[in-house]
Parts: structure tokens; sequence; C-alpha cells
DNA sequence: GTCTTTCTACCTATCATATGATAGATAGTC
DNA sequence: GACTATCTATCATATGATAGGTAGAAAGAC
């Protein structure tokens, strides 16, 4: 692995734990053993760090839900799940986007429409297989997982984002 | 409203907008029209800043989930809901603690405490509501609001937040 | 094959600005 | 006289970013 994707690694990483502001340069200079000076080399600005972020991210997620083969809703809710599970389990981390989203008044206006894409690339993946391809539906997971992730660090109880999904499976199958 | 109410108002909404990192004491001086020197006078450090607006921001959460007087469920997803929906419809803002607990690695021990006692307390207040006073589906509940709200804010759908608080309530009622 | 140029990935050094925080002075109130 | 809320002035450090230099690898010319 090379000083770039190693500064992209560190990044993502400092990001999803403390957020676009919670880092510096010479944060990612340190972690890669390399100056300050040399991460302007491979990434400008900070923006131009977090977009080359945001797309790579946004390609991995794609790639992973399109490798989906199951059949029924609670199968699609597990596979998108599982993302957000192992953000947790491995790492304690946010989703990328979704820490960004959560800041978002706070970052370089290009960002902006690359969090609503993300956002709509896993509800859009998540529609057609909910029951009676209702978007709100999909939107639901997909709140309930960002959400979870929230929920998961305030608490430091990383097994909460699957009981989530769990819940929102069951909710399904029961009627009060 | 004198200086200090003033500035604990100017930095909730910073923390909720852009986040803990994402605003300084110069940037709170210009806001109240008093010198950085001043703020500091009234929270020595940040963290005293952000432990006073916790501490508050729990408490009239507190006193808002105590005014329920509803009887089902539904009734009360819909009361803890309220207060997404007027944080996102207006300002557009996060959830203090949600927002803090996102960026919760980059932040001073004193505060981490706090934001998981703000979960549990939306958390402790829901179950009993809930069906089967089930635990997992409280959690659910604050965890698809406090997601609701990155979803919203990244899409630019403040309607987002309560169309969430419907569709888990009518998840419930559908059987698939 | 050797020489020269260009490119890559770093470096040192530096800048302007931002940031959290402190010391000490001052005017008005109790 | 003590207390409150402000001020001016200042600090050390952090931060994003830039200028200009260097060693080694790659590419092209002869």
């Amino acid at each position: 692995m090379n000083n770039k994707e190693k500064i992209l690694g560190f990044a993502e990483e400092y990001i999803r734990t403390k957020g676009y502001h919670g880092f510096s340069f010479r944060d990612l200079a340190m972690r890669t053993e390399i100056k300050s000076a040399s991460v302007h080399y491979h990434f400008p600005t900070k923006e131009d760090l977090v977009v080359a972020l945001i797309d790579t991210y946004s390609k991995r997620t794609s790639l992973f839900l399109e490798s989906y083969n199951g059949e029924t809703e609670a199968d699609a809710v597990r596979h998108l799940a599982k993302i957000f599970d192992l953000s947790i389990t491995e790492g304690g981390q946010m989703c990328l986007c979704g820490m960004l989203a959560s800041e978002i008044d706070g970052l370089p206006e290009v960002l902006k429409p690359k969090l609503a894409a993300f956002m709509d690339l896993m509800i859009d993946w998540l529609q057609p297989h909910m029951a009676n391809q209702q978007h709100s539906r999909a939107e639901a997971v997909v709140a309930t997982l960002e959400g979870a992730l929230i929920l998961a660090r305030a608490k430091g109880d990383p097994a909460l984002v699957k009981r989530m999904a769990n819940a929102f499976i069951d909710a399904a199958n029961i009627s009060t």
C-alpha cells in the first residue's frame, strides 16, 4: 500500500470517528510518517481529499449492494445492515457519509450533492425489495441503521446495530 | 436574554449544524457581539460550555417527555418524534446529543457518559409505551429518529423525519 | 548503452490565519 | 470595597496551504 492509499485510509478513519473538522493534515502526516506538505502533494486541499473518499466509499458500497442474491425483504435488510454492522463492530466507526451529513452545514459545498446521492444509492437499492416497494419503508431502514450507529457509539454497545436490523424485521411480522 | 444565555443559544445552534469542532469562541463572540475573552468569562473552556449545553438540553427533553398524556404506542412515538420533527423543520438541526455522539471519539471524556445518559433518557421513557414493552423496539424508534435527521439533512428533505415516524407506526400494523 | 530530460514523491521552510486560553485593566452595580 | 461583566492585549499552538529544493526512477534522444 503506497502513501496515497494510506492517507485515504487514515483520513477515512478520522472522519468516521471524529468528523471532518476532527483531524488535520498534520495528523495524517504523522500517521503516514511523511510530512504534511507531502499530504498536500497527493491531495491539494482537504476538500479534494474528502471528495476522493466519498467517491470510493460510494463505489465500494454500490459494489457490495450489487453482490446481493437473497430473496425476501428480511434478506435485503440484513444485506444492507451488514455494512453498518461491520462499520461498528470492526473499528467502532460511523458511516462515512452519515457522519459528513450530520456536519453538513460546516462542509464545502461540493460535498453536499454527493452525500444526498449516497443516501439515495442505499434507498434506491433497497426499495424494490421492500414490502409493496414502499419508498418510505426503504428510507426508514436506512434511517434506522444510520441512527443505530449513533446510539451504538453513544452507549458503547456495538451489538445494537444488528439488534436494530432484527427489530425492524420483527416489527413487520407482529401485529399490535 | 443576557449574554450568557445568548452564548448558550448560539453554541447549541453551531454544534447542531456544524459539530463540536465546527465553531470557535470567536464565532460565538461575533454572534453575541462581545469579545472572545468575555465568552471565556462565562465558560472557561469549551468543555465547560458543552457540559452546560448537554445538561440543559437533557433537562428540556426530559420535561417535554414528561408532559406526555397519550395512550397508544403510536401516540408515544409521535410524542417523541415531535422533538426531532421540530429540530429539523425549525432550524434544520440535528439532535444536540446525536451530533455529539457521532463525533464522540473527538470529544472530551467528561461528555461521553452524558451522551449515553441522554440516549437512555429517551429509550427508557419510550419503553413502557411500546408493544410488549420491548426494549429493542424503543431503541429502534430512537435510532430511526436520530438517523432520520441525518437523511433529512443529506437530502434537504425536512419532511422526512415525520414520514419516518409514520413509517414506524405503519410497519406495526401491516403484516407482510 | 549512455546521456539528458522529465516526472514522481518526497523534503525543508515558511505564511497567514485560526484557535483555546490567560493576564490584567476598567466601568458600573451591590 | 467587593462583585460582575466586559474590555485590550497577548500567547502558544494548530491549521490549511504554498514555494522552492532534491533524490531517484522513468522515458526519450542519440
